[in-house]
DNA sequence: CATATTAATTCATATATATGAATATAAAAA
DNA sequence: TTTTTATATTCATATATATGAATTAATATG
């Protein structure tokens, strides 16, 4: 046990979270009973969830309670596409699934997913608009096949949040994913998706996705043109 | 005034150090000469500087007090450079700065600055290496030529952490950052400088500094070689 | 039934207080 | 002088308590 009682109250509560016994969106336990529960003092747990919020695990919501949060995965490097404008605004994509299909590993997708070569992955392609017209993002997705069994068949309706679907159909709730952005060149079936050209700029992002009792259970390969792409900061003092 | 006793505080400590009260590096009050100066409790005190703290405005050191951070300025998107490893690690780039002249600014610059087009500017080219060998990135920076009035003359040492120059030699300190993240390919000087072909995949930075009492001063673009950019980030629950 | 009021719950802010730990400084001892 | 010791300062953790504000649920009223 940690000599510091807050972070009793915190592991508490990732564990709660781990477990599956508290889910995204779930209302947690309000403080005080959190501070009869594990005897510690009201303040004591309010500087656990202070902590907790911070990092984005929890959101607090005055007079209601305090929720267990989803924005970790809205706060995708991806979803600071922005249209045009360099503003950082956060806009929606809408996305549509027009291919899924059920395949064995390549060499490349076995060594990403940990799994052997030739292994049943289900696959998906999904692409990504800000409006009617083309796509500006293209999301190639493969899944340890076991863990979604049934994910390819076309009667399963895929909504925009992929994992809201995998955690009620599958139950399999995604704990966390690893991101990796780069930049790159549009190749000839990039280009042609993307309505741009060969060689024209592209933004790349690569994720591993854990699930817990399953580990790493997706690979991803989100391609954006770069042209509808920013990514913005502000550091330093902003408030003056 | 505010309403909240803790971004009373908040505020005393923004506009110390936006007056230059405070600069990078010193040391604030203790909480309990805040305390009684503000006239609120100690633990408005300490939320005060929790918030910023998180914000990185802050940070404190145990037994010795609380600084004025620089941290706002390393976290720049640019330190998430990676030699190859894609593990999201801080490598230190070492700069050197071949070009430094006066010039008039061009309509782009100009525009970018908010000042009239063929005022005068400072112009800086500056490399970044992670090694010996070729640079990795090219920071091309304009300053408004009042600000640092001087720096390009070639007697003056531009040391890695430029703003520290800037801060100690004319007195002007950056208070924020405004970053925008993009994509895009190398043209044939840029090509040539980072020693890779027309055409590449570069990563592109451009950034808007203000000072205190100043505003707007620099307006600078990073250009970086894509295969040694990684950004990386865990998002969700990393702990469990 | 629909609406307004009241009460209970829950988080938000603020203060006071106590103990402990890390650091710096001044005093005492070798 | 150098080293050790004691003391004061400053942040860190933890509890108790009071008031206020946002929300929900139950109750009274028309």
């Amino acid at each position: 046990m940690s000599q510091k009682l807050y972070q009793k109250v915190i592991d508490f509560i990732n564990q709660q979270i781990n477990s599956g016994d508290l889910i995204i969106g779930d209302l947690i336990p309000s403080e005080s009973q959190l501070s009869n529960k594990l005897n510690v003092s009201i303040g004591t747990v309010r500087k656990a969830i202070d902590k907790l919020e911070n990092s984005k695990v929890l959101y607090r919501h005055h007079g209601k309670g305090t929720y267990v949060s989803d924005h970790g995965f809205d706060n995708s490097i991806f979803n600071f596409f922005s249209y045009g404008k360099q503003d950082g605004s956060s806009i929606r994509i809408y996305k549509t699934t027009p291919v899924r299909l059920k395949e064995n590993a390549s060499a490349e997708i076995a060594f990403q997913l940990g799994i052997n070569q030739g292994d049943e992955v289900i696959y998906l392609e999904r692409l990504g608009y800000i409006d009617k017209k083309s796509p500006i993002i293209v999301e190639k997705s493969w899944w340890v096949a076991g863990v979604v069994e049934g994910l390819q068949d076309s009667s399963i309706h895929i909504p925009d949040l992929l994992y809201a679907l995998i955690l009620k159909q599958f139950n399999t709730q995604i704990t966390s994913s690893q991101e990796v952005l780069t930049a790159g060149i549009a190749d000839d079936k990039i280009a042609e998706t993307l309505h741009i050209n060969k060689g024209d700029p592209v933004v790349i992002l690569n994720r591993h996705s854990y699930a817990k009792d399953k580990g790493l259970v997706e690979f991803r390969i989100t391609t954006g043109r770069a042209d509808m792409f920013s990514y913005t900061t502000t550091i330093g003092n902003p408030d003056p």
